[in-house]
DNA sequence: TCCTCCTATGCAACGAATTGCATAGGCAAT
DNA sequence: ATTGCCTATGCAATTCGTTGCATAGGAGGA
């Protein structure tokens, strides 16, 4: 388990609410760890418990308190052993490609439409970081060590999204060929 | 949850065992669908309650029992209608992002032999992978709808390891940079 | 004015996944 | 002989994840 981990990261990038946190997992640290608010809640509290976490009471005017919380030293501590442990082999789940195996004991045809809309939300997400790249790494020579870590990683975002839209591609032009069988060799 | 559709596609490709099929998810199917042993076999009594599957008693001399599933029809048309269905976005764990970006809290030098340990299962995945492709898709032009789908999923697997190796060098370049800074244009 | 949405946190219940252990016979090697 | 591994299935306990609901004030539009 390591979303105690990546709220760690987060709080160290920048401190902030549960409910700030479970925005931020909405959007970008939600492509490599997902979370619901209510896992995030509990998560903290334990890590508050645990002493990961220092929470400090916020008034607001015009909308309700919140906890702020940041990193605390032995959250760093506790970062710093898991980055020292190996590695548990990460748990797949791929449903698209369930789908096609399955398609071979059904029509491939009804799967075309299923592709194209993953195609779509890769294409999207592609120039969404494309975009987040050009924003925040105009100048990949000067970089810090966060910006430069926080940098490679969006680049592997990239390239798997790059790499997904080519074998969608390929997934469709085998559907394709499925479901009007070509007459090879006529001219 | 799509652990059912899973083992009905395994099933429907050749009927088996739970404890077969267990061995199945941590070979082929491991590779886009984990499951332990446990969730198979709880898995298999509900699909058999609901009439998905079908089992059969087979005595073994010299082994335990073994009851031997086989996909039935309201299995198949679940499957059909599953296929014909919008997607879930997949939710992601990617662990080892988690800690590059950690690794700017921390010695990012920590991180290289961790790094490297991924690079290397990566290599030999990918090096098994080629290994099948070349065993049973000799000749890519001569493949029924079966081993087409199945042949675009491995080639999937194939380009995803490609990718994966290339953004770890990637990112072992970038560590490698962030310990030994360079002192840039001196001759 | 009413409706709905947004911030902000949380309880309760359920279902899914993981982990440890148990059984039980046969095989192979030491 | 004993140890350990492989087939084959399963119980029990615990943790993890998801979903629905609740509160509560303020903002903005119909």
């Amino acid at each position: 388990m390591a979303l105690e981990h990546a709220i760690l990261v987060s709080l160290l990038e920048q401190p902030g609410s549960g409910y700030e946190l479970a925005r931020r997992f909405d959007r970008s640290i939600g492509r490599f760890w997902t979370a619901t608010h209510q896992q995030i809640y509990r998560v903290l509290r334990r890590m508050e418990a645990d002493g990961w976490v220092a929470a400090e009471e916020v008034a607001q005017d015009g909308r309700p308190d919140k906890k702020v919380y940041s990193a605390a030293g032995a959250g760093r501590a506790a970062l710093a052993g898991w980055l020292r442990e190996p590695v548990e082999p990460e748990s797949v789940r791929h449903e698209l490609a369930v789908k096609i195996r399955a398609a071979a004991f059904d029509d491939p045809a009804a799967l075309v439409s299923e592709v194209e809309r993953h195609r779509e939300s890769h294409a999207a997400l592609l120039a969404r970081y494309l975009h987040g790249e050009q924003r925040d790494f105009p100048d990949p020579t000067a970089l810090d060590a966060r910006q430069a870590l926080q940098h490679v990683v969006l680049r592997g975002g990239i390239e798997y999204e790059r790499m997904t839209l080519a074998w969608l591609d390929d997934v469709l032009a085998t559907l394709h060929r499925l479901s009007t069988p070509s007459t090879p060799g006529s001219p």
